[in-house]
DNA sequence: CAAAATTATCTCGACATCGAAGTAACAATA
DNA sequence: TATTGTTACTTCGATGTCGAGATAATTTTG
């Protein structure tokens, strides 16, 4: 290894770097995007854990919490609903219900209307912790992109969202 | 839930106006942002994956596999340098070589450095694999960034770098 | 040089996730 | 209505990750 990192140079610079270097044959351009898009999804993700576990929560929880909070009242969904979604398998989902159940923050309710199914309902305690946490993760949010001008800010959402079609998403 | 996707609006769009139904007391517009980077992150991610696949691989080998081989020849690293370039924790490394030495594509050898460490190389397998991934590998990565053009591009590397530097990572 | 502090890796229990298979209830059909 | 197919959720084994503590070797200090 004998190159270095040095000046203004990040880790992905670094990487694509040492690729140019042993596979000078690859058009590893790419990677200097795909790569940025990792990094800046882990420090989101990192940064964003920190306010959920100020009040007991983790990633998982606080996805559930706030899908039922903005479905609106009476904050009822069913397991499939919320599997709809959050994107997670169906038995991580029973899981992520237990759990919350266990700490009284949701419960089971009987689902008239199926009674294959469930209502996943918002406890009191439930409510009243997610809203806070949300007031909480929307500042971090607003704290994690205060770097970005109101124009880059919208530069940027355009490129994402024109990054996620052409990923075949949207 | 009164609200409905229609037309342009993607998922994140739809998450985004639901809070401000639910909540309008508070300022959701950093989520449009952090919602994509994440929904474009898994979108990589799902697609890389496949790719991997192919090559009896997963992202935890392929990361392995990758940082020693852009370490150049003679591809050997050790536990602690593999721990530093990927950001898992030891036990997560330890158990990514224990599999990949059970695949025959790294092998342990003798440290002649320290005696607490080891090599951690490339066997002749695992370095053609890797070769062969890599390659694959770019191509799926252009493939998903084939929808913007070179301009967008360089804008997109640049704004996604002001990101990075403003959540505080870089 | 011996003792203490540090370093490098591994072990192991806790936890989250996936997804195929199981169970129960509903819906469609004859 | 009895059968058949579908749907909704749970169970459970496999896998991957984390991180605190254990072990062994090296380095520092007295």
């Amino acid at each position: 290894m004998s190159l270095r990192k040095t000046g203004k140079m990040d880790h992905v610079d670094f990487v694509t770097q040492q690729w140019e270097r042993e596979r000078p044959d690859l058009d590893v351009s790419a990677m200097g995007i795909i790569g940025r898009v990792g990094r800046l999804y882990l420090a989101y993700q990192a940064e964003m854990q920190k306010t959920f576990q100020r009040f007991g929560l983790n990633a998982a929880k606080f996805d559930v919490l706030a899908t039922l909070r903005r479905a609106g009242a009476p904050h009822e969904l069913s397991p499939g609903d919320l599997l709809k979604a959050t994107m997670v398998a169906s038995g991580t989902m029973t899981n992520r219900i237990d759990r919350l159940e266990a700490d009284g923050l949701v419960r089971r309710k009987v689902n008239p209307a199926d009674s294959r199914s469930f209502l996943i309902a918002l406890t009191e305690k439930g409510g009243a912790l997610i809203d806070e946490a949300l007031e909480a993760h929307v500042a971090t949010q607003s704290g994690l992109l205060k770097g970005l001008k109101a124009e880059e800010l919208d530069q940027f959402k355009g490129l994402l969202s024109k990054a996620l079609i052409s990923a075949g998403s949207d």
